[in-house]
DNA sequence: CATTTGTTATACAACTAATATAACAAATTT
DNA sequence: AAATTTGTTATATTAGTTGTATAACAAATG
């Protein structure tokens, strides 16, 4: 896992550990079962406060990502443990709208946010090779 | 134009304003040359400061969807001069990428989110009646 | 000329983000 | 069994964001 801070962003660096723990594990980098780096050492490796690591785990876990083992570790859940229950698919669609909805008074057509779409897929499912 | 504010939301409030107000534009309920209400106006009408919906104009702006005429007035650009540019482009991808990697983990299939996506453009584009 | 407009400035309270340090108790490793 | 590592909890500080409040200004509008 290669995580990769920009200090200058404006999307908290607890934010953007998860999304890129979350990328990772799309991609297939990371499986169900595998375990966390420590918050600690993930902290060092970062050069970031623990709590930071700490924050992004808790929110990892309260999207239902993650276990969190209490003084042991976090585990990424099983695919079948994760439920992607309605509430989750509302929550998704409700992430989706406002950026479709810019991308469209932007001007951007109907195919061309697909394509787009079809990118980030392509891009995040088993990278064949290269990268 | 009905703009709903959830005051409980972690959305800041300005946000929400633009979000509904780019929601606006793409169903066709404001149209390009259209003035938007006064930030005296609507921050009476939302029960809100007006610096809050000015932050929002200024949000609005900054992404090239409406021009602020300096003590007259905001205007909704045309779809023409909102530019589209390849920058704009990359940004609209950076933006879908966590929210589509995050339904991919959380186990939706392309086609899940496909259908998101498709559900979200019928819900923004002219919708035919009733509404 | 009066009103409305966005602009600018200042101030304040509440909250978030991030860091720093420390101590604790359970889990793991040696 | 002892030492180390772990997540947890607590306290404190700094900086920035969010939102409100009030006020004055000058240009645009009626």
């Amino acid at each position: 896992m290669f995580i990769q801070i920009e200090f200058q962003s404006d999307v908290p660096i607890y934010e953007q550990v998860t999304r890129q723990m979350i990328e990772g594990i799309a991609r297939g980098e990371m499986k169900p079962g595998d375990t966390l780096p420590s918050v600690r050492s993930l902290a060092a490796d970062l050069g970031v406060n623990m709590h930071t690591v700490n924050k992004s785990y808790h929110e990892l876990e309260a999207k239902g990502i993650i276990t969190i083992r209490p003084k042991s570790g976090a585990i990424i859940s099983s695919a079948e443990a994760r439920a992607l229950s309605p509430e989750q698919l509302r929550q998704i669609e409700k992430n989706l709208k406002p950026v479709v909805a810019e991308g469209m008074v932007l001007g951007a057509t109907a195919e061309q946010i697909e394509h787009m779409m079809k990118k980030v897929f392509a891009d995040l499912q088993i990278p064949a090779e290269g990268v």
